[in-house]
DNA sequence: GTAACGACGGTACGCAGTACCACGACGGGT
DNA sequence: ACCCGTCGTGGTACTGCGTACCGTCGTTAC
């Protein structure tokens, strides 16, 4: 008989109720009492009830920290990228624990919310180091914003469609889409890149000129009132 | 005097109380009993000690959805763009109220939490709307998110800089951003033509009219063409 | 006048999370 | 063997949010 912590049984006998009852229907004593222990040390090893589903995210974000400072690769968006590959195979080495949690973050609002600012801190995370890589300038910090949503939000499509089920190889999947995302944003050259960034017309007709385009524009502009 | 209602009584007692003491030490009863109303009174018009600080957000974001589903812009993207202008406009006008929220979510975790929350709606509302109007295919599934994420950071970008109380005039900075990430995207109009070089204008900022654009667009084909 | 309705206040309850104290198990030193 | 610190534990009491329920008062309709 391997002696089980207190810890391990805790979350064994909440996921267990949450399964049975659900998530709100299942109280701390309940939890409790089903792994044989006190109130009081439930408390002890989870801060709150939400905790024992999201148990050692803060222990991933330190990690994802720490590679990033200690990170040598060529520009602030690959290393990123590759610490979002890192979050993704986190997830993955959890299998089917990561995919409970999942069914328990879509039913519960509360657990929703909570999985949205973990998710929140990664991005910011992101954004600092990106915004620290790049000069603190005015300019650049718009684009270290949409650098860091970028990245997450690609992460997200694919860790949730591996959640789902839907994803046979999610961590090829990332890769793709991490080089989509890195696609979106070309490295500064304003000869190569035709619409710099405060211009208006963003993509435009080799073939036709611009009498050609009138039209289709007065459209689309008298659409809105 | 215009007699006040209970709950404007109710929203002044809870800013009163937490610029006072802050928002953790400030427990419900307070707020009523300085409002002068009970306690059962508060949760009659807010569901929560939280409400109070975002009272009318539900029903910007269904404003926010009707625009969107009655939108008739060229392009989604550009349909949110505007639909994002107006969740800018409706902080402008908030105007000092939405800062004093500001620096309570600066300050309390739990507060910021829920504004995070609160904006990974909208986020959901866009991809949404972004992912309806193109295909449902797998590959635009992706791009949908990343322009949702894209405009949200975005909008979160120059709204932050207004409340900091670091720009004069966010309403032309989001205009700028918007177009920004519209050129991320470039073409996004299955319609219209597939996404060869030599493509067709497709998205542009309605904030101006189309006179305001025409010697923008003039001297950009000029340029490259 | 009275009956219906709506806003209000009060009480009681459930539950999360905190503070504090008391007890037993363990190990190390004399 | 004895004492002593520490650590994990359980128990109790408390604060505070949010809900349910009930009684009261004022307004309006008929």
């Amino acid at each position: 008989m391997t002696k089980q912590t207190a810890r391990e049984r805790l979350a064994r006998a909440a996921f267990e109720l949450f399964d049975e009852r659900g998530y709100e229907q299942t109280t701390v004593d309940d939890i409790a009492d089903r792994a044989g222990v006190g109130r009081t040390t439930f408390f002890r090893h989870y801060r709150s009830k939400e905790e024992v589903i999201f148990p050692d995210h803060d222990r991933l974000l330190a990690r994802i920290d720490g590679r990033l400072t200690t990170s040598s690769s060529g520009t602030a968006l690959v290393a990123v990228s590759d610490a979002v590959r890192l979050v993704l195979l986190h997830y993955l080495e959890e299998g089917d624990l990561a995919r409970r949690r999942y069914a328990l973050t879509s039913k519960v609002p509360a657990l929703r919310d909570r999985e949205i600012a973990s998710v929140a801190r990664y991005q910011r995370l992101f954004r600092e180091f990106i915004a620290g890589w790049m000069g603190d300038s005015g300019a650049s910090s718009l684009r270290a914003e949409l650098m860091s949503a970028a990245v997450v939000a690609a992460h997200n499509h694919v860790l949730r469609r591996w959640l789902r089920g839907d994803s046979a190889d999610p961590v090829a999947e990332v890769d793709a889409a991490m080089r989509d995302v890195i696609g979106l944003f070309p490295v500064a050259d304003p000869a190569a890149s035709p619409a710099a960034p405060g211009t208006t017309v963003v993509a435009f007709s080799t073939g036709k000129g611009l009498d050609a385009l009138l039209p289709e524009l007065r459209r689309l502009l008298e659409g809105d009132g």
